[in-house]
RNA sequence: GCGGGGUUAGCUCAGCGGUAGAGCGUCUCCUUUACACGGAGAGGGUCAGGGGUUCGAAUCCCUUACCCCGCACCA
């Protein structure tokens, strides 16, 4: 009837066989059940770029584990799965694919190349399912949803023409951020800041007044070509007498007026002097448009000199035409010196290129209207953002912000609803107009796409066919938890609370947990260049999905987390003694969950009515924890309660049963009872932790259910409480525990057998050890337990939990270090005594400490004395 | 410059007002029929430094030092 496990615990022979009986069981999809209270959890859609890193193994393990929780608790539960088109980075690695072959996109043209990616794509959304799947993902595959999904395309072209009409996209000319290697512009959050050395050259212009110079300093001598002015601080004395002259840009020998600016100057800073390129410059553009200055573009989109540069620059790379740009100037001897200086350089945070700020014709969303009732939401509770320290960077951020660029000069994406016709109209609306509204003639769409955040920005409803008003919608919108990486807190999340409050009146999610990131051993960020990265799939392969999966759950404190690959399968060890623990019970077990008959609680002996006491607690806590997402405190909770309560001391108090040498057959039927129940609570517990390992051993447990990850989750249950059994079943522990110490330090080997001597402080007390007397015979291996008489001359004494004991040893010589051990005890106990009872002597204590830590310390206080006594016998 | 986080056992980290903890590592003993991915033990910390509040501080406040991470600035 009852199946055994397999001797040895080899995941690779059972997890994909598991994942596919709950594929085909439909337990990953909700249930239609309007008794249900709802859960539902939306994917951080992975970028179809590529193969899953460590970091997607942590994020979607923790979803999983609150998925699968929820589930078991009884909830409607759905987990969306999905995958992001990811504009830039996926054109972008294509583009280094097609490279290889020697291809570039324009070679191929934007349809043929468009439909390149969509290959890319299909591709490595089966490789990152397969992925998630590997990792035991409880996601409902049937709802799976990609960013450029029609159903998702049509919410991003919805939102784009209500925006516009709302008057809260708008295009317009502005200085944005211009990456010259991709070809776009990209949002300010994109750029990321670079420390580097380099040199600040400092240039003399003549001044149209004889002999006057003014010095320059500039770390981009290179834009000098495209200077339209000279400026200088109003109240700087050096320079006031030449405000409103001019002066000779060197090399192109223009004139150039001499501005005052106050707010673009600092007197202190270098020569005082700042030179003004308001086409690559942004505060120089806002000078520019204070002074009326003209713009000279002599930087080209491709990073490349225009003819505006002068003849001899044209067509040169920027950096080249600032190496020439020096050579002129140290030629013709205007240049005065070069400092070394430090300073930041925005680059393009997925090429490293640096950013050329450029004057173009952009995209917009007017943001503060958006992030108003964004801010309000996370500071009314509405969003609760966890860890909460969180908060204060949102806060930051939101109340700073600034417009966000949309529009992308690329060919992956979303292509902006604008079209323009040849009389300059422009039209915004879902759907292609067949002629011009305005004056009837031919349109064209616009080239630009989205910025692949404009669709992910939508996710949460998006996905669930929302503009419609869909079931999926009703059921499910609002989802409740989001988890991602605190990385994309701007990018991803604000803007997923931005859309969702402006387009359906409601916060897309009540809570946000963010995790820390998976960094290497020391602590470093992964990336592909340090070689540092681990694919999770090679962890699978080695340790299992459960070893994976619990490694990272009880590493998740809310802060970074260092996991190399040796840490990584850490708890590869504890899903072993789960397989093995589970193996020793089945060996004993002859009943099966369905059979029924519960346990008869008036037959429980102290120890079975302990572990039940413990289980229960570890039930409360488990569910406690996972309320609030402290993912390593619940893992913990199991671990030590499975191993270190479960297997290394109720599993051994109960083999004497078990294995007959204790206990009549009815004794046997409520320990084997028992230890089913404990084994069948314990893998639920884990289950959410570890689904491949729990369902296999649980499925030879015969439940009711065909599976345990739609068995209950186990709740506390008060009648399991029992104090008495605990107190009792801790000092069985502790004086079998004090006499292996004893046997260890009096050289004695576990094959030598000792009687002991114990008295409780009660007659009840004693009873309880009378009858379990055999406990402390196996597990401190003794030879009789007397509960009266007086042990011989000799004997160790010592007090434990209330209870005198005195171990009686054969003769044998006691060494020095033996004596020396016990002396350091005496004087330890002996010290810990003198602090506690200066405390209890000092009436402030005794009159402000609350009551029961008065009382512990008295309690405290009673059972040193006790024990100093016995110990000094030991002498 | 502004903000956030950190500094606790050899390593990685919990604990955040009432007797210093875990995992891993180290050392000793043990092949006891679930497990040597095991069992039983041991050793190891003036909780970064200095002040303060409190009967009592690793825990709260101030301060110094160092380390991370954002954001802003950078001619």
């Amino acid at each position: 009837m009852k199946e055994e496990l397999a001797k040895r615990y080899e995941p690779s022979t059972f997890e994909q066989r598991i994942y596919s009986a709950w594929e085909a069981g439909g337990y990953f999809t909700p249930v239609d059940d309007p008794e249900k209270p709802k859960f539902s959890i939306v994917i951080p859609p992975p970028n179809v770029t590529g193969r899953l890193h460590i970091g997607h193994a942590l994020v979607n393990t923790l979803q999983d584990i609150l998925a699968r929780w929820k589930r078991m608790s009884g909830f409607n539960t759905l987990w969306l799965p999905g995958t992001d088109h990811a504009g830039i980075a996926t054109q972008m690695v294509v583009e280094r694919h097609l490279a290889n072959q020697g291809i570039n996109r324009f070679d191929l043209g934007r349809e043929k190349f468009v439909e390149k990616i969509w290959e890319w794509k299909d591709q490595h959304r089966t490789e990152i399912k397969d992925q998630l799947t590997r990792l035991g993902a409880s996601a409902d595959w049937t709802r799976e949803r990609f960013t450029l999904d029609e159903g998702l395309s049509r919410a991003v072209r919805y939102v784009f023409v209500k925006l516009y009409e709302d008057g809260l996209i708008y295009r317009g000319i502005a200085m944005v951020n211009w990456c010259p290697r991709c070809r776009t512009a990209i949002s300010d959050i994109e750029v990321e800041f670079r420390e580097r050395n380099a040199s600040l050259w400092y240039v003399d212009y003549d001044v149209e007044i004889d002999g006057r110079k003014l010095t320059v300093a500039t770390t981009r001598p290179e834009t000098m070509l495209g200077d339209t002015a000279v400026a200088v601080h109003p109240d700087d004395e050096r320079y006031k007498d030449l405000i409103g002259k001019h002066a000779i840009l060197p090399i192109a020998n223009r004139r150039i007026p001499i501005i005052a600016d106050p707010i673009l100057v600092d007197p202190e800073f270098g020569t005082g002097v700042v030179k003004v390129t308001p086409s690559h410059d942004k505060n120089d553009y806002e000078t520019g448009k204070r002074h009326d200055l003209p713009q000279l573009q002599v930087i080209a989109e491709d990073g490349r000199m225009t003819a505006a540069a002068g003849a001899e620059f044209e067509g040169l790379d920027r950096f080249e035409a600032r190496k020439k740009v020096v050579e002129l100037l140290k030629e013709s001897g205007q240049l005065v010196k070069v400092e070394s200086h430090a300073n930041n350089v925005g680059v393009h945070g997925k090429c490293d290129t640096d950013i050329e700020p450029m004057v173009s014709r952009q995209w917009f969303v007017k943001i503060e209207p958006l992030a108003g009732p964004a801010i309000e939401a996370v500071r009314s509770g509405a969003v609760q953002i966890i860890p909460q320290s969180w908060e204060s960077t949102y806060f930051n951020w939101m109340e700073n912000i600034h417009d966000w660029t949309i529009s992308r000069q690329l060919w992956w994406g979303h292509r902006i609803p604008a079209f323009h016709c040849t009389n300059g109209h422009t039209t915004v609306t879902m759907d292609e107009p067949s002629t011009c509204p305005e004056c009837g003639a031919k349109v064209t769409q616009e080239t630009d796409v989205l910025d692949t955040w404009f669709s992910s920005g939508l996710w949460p409803f998006s996905t669930m066919g929302w503009p419609d008003d869909t079931p999926d919608v009703r059921t499910f919108y609002p989802t409740d938890t989001l988890v991602t990486g605190f990385d994309i807190l701007f990018f991803w999340v604000a803007r997923m609370i931005m859309f969702g409050l402006r387009f359906t009146g409601k916060a897309p999610f009540s809570q946000v947990f963010l995790n820390g990131l998976v960094r290497d051993e020391q602590g470093q960020k992964m990336s592909k260049t340090k070689g540092n990265v681990i694919d999770p799939l090679d962890v699978v392969n080695e340790v299992g999905a459960d070893a994976l999966r619990f490694t990272l759950a009880i590493s998740t404190t809310g802060r970074d987390i260092p996991l190399g690959k040796s840490r990584i399968g850490g708890y590869s060890a504890f899903v072993n003694k789960i397989w093995n623990a589970s193996r020793f019970a089945l060996m004993h077990i002859d009943i099966e969950l369905k059979d029924g008959g519960g346990i008869d609680r008036d037959h429980l002996r102290t120890v079975e009515r302990w572990i039940l006491s413990r289980l229960n607690s570890v039930t409360a806590e488990v569910n406690r924890q996972l309320s609030v997402f402290r993912f390593d405190e619940a893992a913990s909770a199991l671990y030590q309660f499975f191993w270190h309560e479960f297997c290394d001391w109720y599993i051994e108090m109960a083999k004497p049963v078990l294995l007959g040498r204790h206990g009549s057959d009815d004794d046997r039927k409520l320990a084997r009872r028992v230890l089913l129940e404990v084994l069948d609570r314990s893998l639920r517990l884990l289950h959410p932790f570890m689904p491949f390992v729990t369902e296999e051993i649980w499925q030879k447990l015969g439940g009711v259910e065909p599976s345990i990850m739609i068995a209950p989750y186990p709740i506390p249950e008060e009648v399991l409480e029992d104090p008495e059994a605990e107190r009792l079943m801790n000092a069985v522990k502790a004086i079998i525990t004090t006499i292996r110490n004893v046997r260890a330090e009096r050289g004695f080997t576990p094959k030598d057998r000792f009687k002991l001597y114990i008295t409780g402080s009660d007659a009840r007390d004693t009873n309880f050890f009378h009858e379990h007397a055999y406990l402390l015979i196996e597990l401190a291996r003794l030879t009789e337990v007397a509960v009266e008489g007086t042990a011989p001359e000799g004997a160790h004494h010592d007090v434990i939990e209330g209870f005198h004991i005195a171990i009686e040893f054969p003769e044998k010589e006691v060494s020095a270090e033996q004596l020396e051990k016990v002396r350091r005890d005496i004087e330890k106990t002996q010290k810990e005594l003198e602090s506690i009872e200066a405390k209890l002597a000092d009436e402030r204590f005794v009159k402000n400490a609350p009551a029961h830590i008065v009382g512990g310390a008295q309690a405290r206080q009673t059972e040193l004395r006790a024990r100093l006594e016995k110990l000094q016998q030991n002498q």
